[in-house]
This record gives structure tokens, sequence and C-alpha cells, in this order.
DNA sequence: TGCATAACTTACTTTTAGGTAGTAAATGAA
DNA sequence: TTCATTTACTACCTAAAAGTAAGTTATGCA
């Protein structure tokens, strides 16, 4: 377990030093191209506990306009990373899940997560600096 | 090792189960909104391989332009991931290196590149429907 | 049919990202 | 001083992202 960990990290950095990697052909590429933005990253994370309703989300992405939540599900939808189940009820409720798919992300942004932990007080000098200066 | 793991990851779904978390008190936010962006994780893995110039960059990361580039850096120095070395030559040479910072971010990337391997072909179809298809 | 409510969409506007092209700075040698 | 070259920046423009606000759909029941 631990030794095949250590093999896939040196195969990542190999297979990163391969010198045509970094285009279309690069699955860094593409998966980093479909999915690294702030609001799907938020909504996937969100979701992580648990099964919730549109509104939950809108309540709990803070920040996340209605516009925008609808738009992140729809895409994450589509790619198949959530599933949307509504029940005939009155008022409607909709209710959304990871999927297999969606839920296999849970180690990255883990692992993303212990990063940001790690290097919190950094994080929020730099947020203070950059983002609150508008 | 393994259960230290294991509880960090129950504290990671815990955090995010409190109410308060998602927003700018949430440091999921914070690092997202700083980082979460595909030239400038693209930059990130590259300067993985080790010390670079801005002529390799331009070359590596297929795809971006000189302006994002430079943009890209000059954002990372802010943040202090990056460190930048210039040689009094002709011509002029400069270099870019991983701070401790910025290196530190190999974990979770290298997480997410294992990911991305493990569902490379689910990506990949998604990739050519949806951005294939402009 | 009308109603009340959550979920969703559309139209419009503003903001931000990003591309191109031209220009300037830095450098040591000629 | 002039040069060739890498690096970096600026100005201008276009396209994409995202916010706002209003309207629309779906739903079961009265």
């Amino acid at each position: 377990m631990e030794a095949e960990k250590k093999i896939k990290k040196i195969s990542y950095l190999e297979s990163l030093s391969a010198r045509s990697v970094f285009d279309e052909n690069c699955i860094i590429q593409v998966s980093l191209a479909l999915i690294a933005d702030k609001w799907t990253l938020l909504v996937l994370t969100t979701l992580m506990q648990g099964t919730k309703r549109n509104s939950d989300l809108q309540r709990q992405v803070i920040g996340i306009s209605p516009k925008m939540l609808s738009q992140t599900l729809k895409t994450l939808l589509k790619y198949g990373m959530i599933s949307r189940k509504v029940y005939p009820e009155v008022p409607p409720r909709v209710e959304y899940t990871l999927t297999e798919f969606g839920a296999s992300l849970v180690e990255p942004l883990s692992s993303f997560y212990d990063w940001s932990v790690d290097w919190e007080d950094q994080l929020r000098t730099i947020y203070k600096k950059t983002k609150g200066k508008k």
C-alpha cells in the first residue's frame, strides 16, 4: 500500500518530466480545464458532507449566486459527478448527491484541505493583502 | 501514520460539517480563491520538475500566452510560492524555483494527478463532449 | 382552476480573463 | 555606444465569467 503509493508518486513526477505532456494530451491539463474553478470545487466539497438540496447549497456555499449555483450543478450533472433526485411534493424538493465519480475526489480534496490548514496563516495573510485591497 | 491520516480525514469532514465554514472564515474558500485556477496550477505543477526559465515555461505550459505567464509568475512571487533569480549574463537569464511554500503543494497536486489517471477515460470523454464542441 | 413555494431560467449588465502587438529594460561583448 | 537576446510590461481589444433582477416551471392540494 505504502510502496504502491510511492511508485505512483514517482511516476507522477516522471510523467511530468516527459517532454510532451503539457497540452490536451496531458491528463492534468484536461482535468484542470474541467474542474479547477472555485465554485465547482466548493460545491463538490460541500456535497461531501452528504446529500443536499438546492437551498442547502445556496445557504452553505457563502457568496455563490443562484445562477452560478444552478449552472455549476448542471455542469456537474453533465460530468456525471452528481446525481439529481426530484421528490413529487409540495413544495417541490430536489436533492443532489455525489456519484462514485464525484465522491472519488474526497482524497485529493482532503489532501488539499490538509495543506490549507498547514499553511493557514500564510494563506490568510496573502488573502488579506491581495483580495482585501479592492 | 495510517491512523494519523485517518484522524486528519475525519477532522476534515467534521470541520466541513461545522455550520459556519463556507465563507471567508473558511480556509478552503481562502485557498481556493487564491490558487484554484488553471494557469496557476499548471505553472506550479511544471515548476515541480525543478528550476525553470521563463522560456522553458513558455514552451512547456502549452497554450499559455506570454502575458498570462508573466502575470501568473508575478502573482506566485507575491504569494511567496516561487523565487526569482536573475543572472547577469548576455542574453539575460531569469530562473524560477519553488519555495518551501510552493513545494508543499506537491502532495495535494500529486493526489490530484493520481485521481486524474484513475478516471482518465471518463475525463477525456467529458472533455471531448464539452470543450470540443466549440 | 388557482395557490403557494422551491427550483430553475432568461435577459441584461458589469466585471474579469485573456489575446495580440508593440515597446522597454537588462545584460556583456564588440 | 551599439548590438542581439531574453524578459517584462503596456495599451488596446475581445470574449468569457459572473452578478442582478425579473420571470417561468413544477408540484400537490384546496
